[in-house]
DNA sequence: TCTGGGGTCCTAGGACCC
DNA sequence: TCTGGGGTCCTAGGACCC
């Protein structure tokens, strides 16, 4: 029988942050989404406060305050960094990892199956937590919707104590039975709702919808999720990243922009990093789109959105191409009196370098490579902004706040924590 | 007055995820 | 004053073709 597991750290960047930072253990944290602006990820004890995912930081401020709540800004460099950790401890307690998110990844478990499973997984915690003291939950069933919802089940339910398996059939539909189906994963809001209307409200119920009612309903997508359900595997773990499909950079602004140049200065440092993302893929682009928008919550303003979408030919990952593209794209779209909150860049179309159909009047390609070689490469060593386009300008009022970001900890060499000997 | 039966490709938008 | 930044997949409908 295949036995898949989901790993789950739990309130993955707050435990990052406390890995460095003893004062913040024990303590309701929070961390913040970029621009300090809205919750994304709490402590035990912020949860517990109430604080709840996705929250305005600025409209819970007096909570946080009174209750001594530490808000921190968001660190991704480090967050990505403890990930590489956390797969490597993994790695060794499982024949397949799929990456699902920063803080999850799906293993085969398969070939351990001879094994007491939730032992073998206690021991992969333990190492977990021994190279990077993070906390995670695991949950083990037949298929990935099951593995999840066991994983779920493992973090609620502290009878578990952390390890969730329902490949057990009656230990499964126990669970089953007892879970909220708008907590199955897959299943929102809309499909709740509609669920709710037939009167399916726990994943059992779910499981036990006819297949044919699940397509009408939703989609495939649905009728997929109850074949999971039932134990009937739609999905494997896949070791292998499927190839992209498209990729983004979307700021929103610290302060609010009001004029073409501050906008087209902001555009060009996305498009720039858009060119690094393509790069270290090994991608080109055949399309980019350019967007930017005015407050969406604030009624009383006059509204504007706009966005371009510009072919790429030849496709490139030139970073310059890229600006002038996205240059070109506001210029035609930019409309004076509106003050944009948010802006960004995407790119699609994407092929493998080496396989981007080749054009007629190619100029002088190689130059432009070694170039953008040479300028990621400076960057990699010497940090993100060291050489920029001038097209970006060089203030950058428009910057996401980032007010209470803990230190690049394992990433910089000056920020390395410094144990002190001499007292 | 009557007016087939397939295809493909593209885009916009919805729904969902972390 | 202050509300994130990424992604994926699917469907419907239009344009176009033979």
């Amino acid at each position: 029988m295949t036995a898949i597991g989901l790993i789950d750290c739990n309130n993955y960047y707050v435990s990052c942050e406390r890995a460095f930072d003893a004062s913040l253990v024990g303590v309701p944290v929070i961390v913040a989404s970029n621009n300090d602006g809205c919750a994304i990820a709490r402590s035990q004890e912020a949860k517990v406060l109430g604080v709840k995912m996705g929250d305005p930081v600025h409209l819970i401020r007096d909570r946080l305050t009174r209750h001594g709540v530490r808000v921190l800004s968001s660190n991704y460099t480090l967050y990505g960094d403890m990930q590489r950790r956390v797969l490597a401890a993994v790695d060794a307690f499982a024949s397949e990892i799929e990456i699902y998110s920063i803080d999850e990844c799906f293993v085969d478990l398969t070939p351990f199956e001879t094994r007491d499973l939730t032992a073998h997984v206690n021991g992969m915690r333990d190492q977990v937590r021994r190279w990077t003291t993070i906390p995670t939950c695991v949950g083990i069933g037949p298929t990935k919707t099951l593995a999840k919802l066991a994983n779920a089940a493992a973090k609620k339910n502290p009878l578990f104590d952390g390890v969730a398996d329902l490949r057990d059939p009656v230990i499964r539909a126990f669970v089953l039975d007892r879970f909220p189906v708008g907590d199955v994963w897959g299943i929102g809001r809309a499909t709740a709702a509609k669920l709710a209307a037939l009167g399916v409200a726990t994943a059992g119920q779910l499981r036990d919808l006819q297949m044919k009612q699940a397509r009408g309903l939703g989609t495939v997508v649905l009728e997929r999720l109850v074949a999971e359900l039932q134990g009937v595997a739609a999905a494997a773990v896949e070791a292998v990243e499927p190839q992209r499909r498209g990729m983004a950079v979307t700021r929103s602004f610290g302060t609010p922009v009001n004029d073409l140049d501050t906008l087209m200065g902001a555009v060009s440092q996305y498009a720039m990093r858009g060119g690094e993302k393509l790069r270290s893929h090994g991608l080109v682009a055949g399309q980019l789109t350019v967007f930017f928008h005015t407050n969406k919550h604030r009624r009383d303003l006059p509204q504007y959105q706009a966005s371009r979408r510009i072919s790429l030919y030849p496709m490139t990952a030139d970073s310059f191409e890229l600006i002038a593209a996205a240059r070109r794209g506001v210029e035609t779209a930019w409309r004076d009196g509106h003050a944009s909150t948010k802006a960004g860049i995407m790119l699609d179309d994407l092929v493998a370098a080496e396989l981007r159909p080749r054009t007629l009047f190619e100029g002088d390609g190689d130059r432009r490579e070694r170039l953008m070689t040479a300028i990621d490469a400076v960057n990699g060593r010497y940090g993100k902004f060291t050489m920029v386009p001038g097209s970006q300008g060089f203030k950058r009022d428009w910057r996401a706040r980032a007010d209470s970001m803990s230190p690049a900890w394992t990433t910089r060499l000056a920020e390395v924590p410094v144990i002190n000997a001499s007292r």
